[in-house]
DNA sequence: TTTTTATCCGCAAATGGGTTGCAATTTTTT
DNA sequence: AAAAAATTGCAACCCATTTGCGGATAAAAA
């Protein structure tokens, strides 16, 4: 708990109440969109307010965006060995599903993280496989 | 052109003006956005037709989705090997600059093409970096 | 602790990609 | 040529995300 403020005062970021609550979150969801944040609070936050904290969060490395199955954005907490400065790379794949919509992270497959690709100066990269997981297939 | 045609037919595609336009324009350009269509067309052809058609020529595996940086859509035309029967995977990286925006295919950079992933049946795969290209860096 | 400054918040309204309903037109089938 | 099926345009809608702005809160300065 003191270790959220601690993270908000390192980044300049102030340490309003729903900030704080709002990384706690984090610290326990694999990953999470707006609309489950505002269900969360129970909508006595404004969405405008989230949108706005999870901007700033993402700026400062703290998050970063996840794929999505239907193109919104979700976001979940930050590798400090993958994410620095503003740049955003996790090197595994994520697997969507399109039944259930979830996002899984394949931590065992890997993309070589190339900084410098041959023509680009790489600063985020993804990995997406679409389907469908097996609890969906099988229910 | 008659070879445009005869794809749409074998696709049963009404070989509308318009459709037969479009299918042609996706042969002579690497990705198109609605956006780009409509300028293409001079606003000529309303954005719900284009959208209609676009959905149609995807389901007959003609075109597939391409990511763009601002998780908006493109197409480009599918790869007969690649593509079939409605399932898109087109098994190399994307890089996507952040400047100018453009989608360049990295033709070298392949992803196995895993249909069956622990756990999951794949149906459709992407791997994106994203960056600045060189020329935008060094404008 | 008070003042000042920077940040954050909520509300309302706007933006913008994408979709839907429906009636009219065009293409295909018979 | 007539009937059936697919395509089109228009207007209106949906919904995630953004913006402007005045007021509130937190951090820094005095």
């Amino acid at each position: 708990m003191n270790k959220i403020k601690s993270i908000l005062a390192e980044n300049n970021i102030n340490k309003t109440k729903f900030r704080v609550d709002l990384l706690k979150l984090f610290y326990s969801k694999k990953s999470l969109s707006v609309l489950e944040i505002l269900d969360y609070f129970n909508s006595t936050v404004n969405k405008v307010t989230i949108y706005r904290s999870l901007k700033s969060f993402e700026k400062k490395c703290l998050i970063h965006k996840v794929p999505d199955s239907k193109n919104f954005t979700r976001y979940s907490l930050c590798n400090k060995n993958e994410c620095k400065n503003g740049s955003h790379a996790h090197n595994h794949g994520h697997f969507i599903c399109y039944a259930c919509e979830q996002t899984f992270c394949l931590e065992s497959i890997k993309v070589e993280n190339t900084n410098q690709l041959d023509g680009f100066k790489v600063e985020n990269l993804k990995l997406v496989y679409e389907g469908y997981c097996n609890s969906c297939i099988n229910n």
